[in-house]
RNA sequence: GGAGAGAUGGCCGAGUGGACUAAGGCGCACGCCUGGAAAGCGUGUGGGCGGGUAGACCUCGUCCCGUGGGUUCAAAUCCCACUCUCUCCGCCA
C-alpha cells in the first residue's frame, strides 16, 4: 500500500508509475482515492467537533447532577448530537472502506533506477558469471535425464495429484534434500540469516499484507477454514513481524526459510508443460529481510549476491537481470532476477527473484521500527528473494552436469550432503 | 469433538455506568543525592487519525482496555456475535 500522503501530494507521479507498469488505470483508481480522502477528512473535522461537544456535555451533566440541578435540557440536546455522530461515524466507516479497497489495488512505485519498459524485453542484464558448458553430444532436457535415471517420475506425480506434480525417487529425492540443506547452511552460516520454519498455510490477513490478496486469489490454493497454501515463504515470513514495532538496533533482520510452495499457475496452460520448471508444488529456500528505509536498496544488492553465491558454489553459468517496470511484481519497487543456464533449451531461466518492496508491504502489514534517537515509529523496508528455487536448481544440475552416457556428476559442494555420492547413475 | 476459565498500557495487575485524564506495582529514561554505585526521593513513559503548519518540532482535538456490532445523554464497565489464549476430558504424529 502506498502512503495516502504521497498520492495526495504527487498524484501525477503515482499515475505515471502505474502507466509504466502497464496496469490499467480503472483498476488503480488514483482519482477515486483522492476524492474519498478529501471527503474523509471533511467528515472527520465535523464529527470530531461534535464528539468534543459531547465530551464537554458529559462533564456538565456530572457537575449538574452533583449540584442537584436539572439535566433534562442538556440531555435532550445531546440526544440529537449523538444521533448525528452515529450517522457521520457510519459515513466515515463507508468512506474508509472505499479508500482501503482502492489502495489495496494500487501497485508499488518503481524505484528511479528501474528501466522503464512494457515487458521483459526491456530488462537489463547486469552481470554474468561462468561459461556455457560445452558438450560433445547434444545435451538432453532434464526431464529425459531424470526419467531415464528413474529419479523423476512425472507420470506417477500426475496419478497421485495432477499434472505439474512430480514424484522424486532415490537420488532425485536425495538431491532435492541435499540442495535444501546446502542452501540453508550457506545462508545461515556464511550470510548471517536466521533459519525459520513457518506455517505453510496462512490466513487472509497474512496474504493481504504481502500483496497476494485481494488481487491474485485465483493464483492461490484456498483451503477450508479460510486458509490458503503459501505460494512462497515470503508470505508467512514477512508476516512474522506484522503489527510490531521493532527496535531500530535489531535492523536489518534477516531470515531464511525452506518451505514447499503452491501455485495454481492459472493462465499458464501450455507453458513449460514438461519437466520441473513450472510445478504446482515446489520447494524453495527463501530469504527475507526487514531493513531500515535508508538501507533497503543496499540490502537488495547484498541479497542478490547471496542468491548468486549458491550457483557459484555449484559452478553453474548464470546471469543477473534488472527487471523493467513492466515486469515488476505488484509489491516490488525494484527487482533482480537470477537466471540459470539450461543447456538443452539453450537459454537462461529464472531461478531466483530478489525484490525490495520498500515500505509497501510494511504499510499493509504495519511493520515499523522505533528510531533509537527518538521520534515516531517509521515503516521498515521489506525484501524477499529466492535462495534458490530448489526444483529449478535440480533441473539445472541435471542438464549442466550430464554425461554422454546419461549419468550426472554431483557438484563437489553437494557431495557431503549426499553421502559422498559423486555421480548419479 | 465435549466442559470450563480468561483477554486491561513494555510487563504484572485493580477497576459492576459519569472523578478513568485507567489505581498500584515492576521495568525503562532523566534528574537529585554519592568519591562512584546501590538504596532513597522526584519527574516522565504507548499508538492511530485529523486540525493549526509546506515540513520539523510544537500544539489543539479525536479515537484505542482482544475484534465487530448494540443499549445509553454517557461504556473498560451492560447486551449480542466473533477471534484468540489457557485448563481438563477425548482423539492423534
Amino acid at each position: 500500500m502506498l502512503d495516502i500522503k504521497v498520492i495526495r501530494e504527487e498524484p501525477g507521479r503515482v499515475k505515471q508509475a502505474i502507466l509504466d507498469r502497464d496496469t490499467s488505470a480503472e483498476v488503480a483508481d488514483v482519482d477515486g482515492a483522492l476524492e474519498m480522502d478529501a471527503r474523509r477528512r471533511a467528515l472527520l473535522v465535523e464529527v470530531e467537533d461534535l464528539k468534543h461537544q459531547r465530551n464537554k456535555a458529559s462533564d456538565d451533566i456530572v457537575r449538574l447532577k452533583k449540584e442537584g440541578g436539572d439535566t433534562s435540557a442538556i440531555v435532550e440536546k445531546m440526544r440529537a448530537i449523538s444521533e448525528r455522530i452515529k450517522e457521520l461515524d457510519g459515513e466515515v466507516r463507508d468512506v474508509e472502506a472505499e479508500i482501503g479497497k482502492i489502495m489495496l489495488d494500487i501497485p508499488n512505485i518503481p524505484h528511479e533506477t528501474v528501466p522503464v519498459g512494457p515487458d521483459e524485453e526491456s530488462n537489463v542484464e547486469v552481470r554474468r558469471w561462468g561459461e556455457k558448458p560445452s558438450f560433445t553430444f547434444k545435451p538432453k532436457p532434464h526431464w529425459e535425464i531424470g526419467e531415464a535415471l528413474g529419479i523423476l517420475d512425472f507420470e506417477r506425480g500426475a496419478k497421485i495429484a495432477a499434472s505439474r506434480f512430480t514424484l522424486l525417487r532415490d537420488s532425485g529425492a536425495l538431491l532435492e534434500r541435499a540442495l535444501i540443506n546446502f542452501m540453508l547452511d550457506l545462508h545461515t552460516r556464511e550470510h548471517g540469516y536466521t533459519e525459520v520454519f513457518p506455517p505453510i498455510l496462512g490466513n487472509r490477513e497474512t496474504f493481504t499484507a504481502t500483496g497476494q490478496l485481494p488481487k491474485f486469489e485465483e493464483d492461490m490454493y484456498v483451503c477450508n477454514d479460510d486458509l490458503l497454501l503459501v505460494p512462497t515463504a515470503e508470505v508467512p515470513v514477512t508476516n512474522i513481524h506484522r503489527d510490531e514495532i521493532l527496535p531500530e538496533e535489531d535492523l536489518t533482520i534477516k531470515y531464511v526459510a525452506y518451505t514447499p510452495c503452491f501455485r495454481r499457475e492459472a493462465g499458464s496452460y501450455g507453458k513449460d508443460v514438461r519437466g520441473l520448471i513450472r510445478q504446482h508444488q515446489f520447494n524453495k529456500v527463501e530469504m527475507v529481510k526487514f531493513a531500515h528505509p535508508d538501507k533497503g536498496f543496499d540490502e537488495l544488492e547484498a541479497m542478490i549476491i547471496n542468491a548468486e553465491e549458491v550457483l557459484r558454489r555449484l559452478g553453474i553459468h548464470h546471469r543477473v537481470m534488472l527487471l523493467s517496470t513492466g515486469d515488476l511484481g505488484f509489491s516490488a519497487a525494484k527487482c533482480y532476477d537470477l537466471e540459470v543456464w539450461l543447456p538443452a533449451a539453450g537459454e537462461f531461466r529464472e531461478i531466483s527473484s530478489c525484490s525490495c518492496c520498500t515500505d509497501f508491504q510494511a504499510r499493509r502489514a504495519n511493520i515499523r521500527f522505533k528510531p533509537s534517537g527518538g521520534g515516531k515509529p517509521r515503516f521498515v523496508h521489506t525484501l524477499n528473494g529466492s535462495g534458490l528455487a530448489v526444483g529449478r536448481t535440480v533441473a539445472a544440475i541435471l542438464e549442466n552436469f550430464q554425461l554422454d552416457d546419461g549419468r550426472v556428476v554431483v557438484p563437489p559442494v553437494l557431495q557431503p550432503y549426499m553421502g559422498g555420492k559423486t555421480v548419479i547413475e
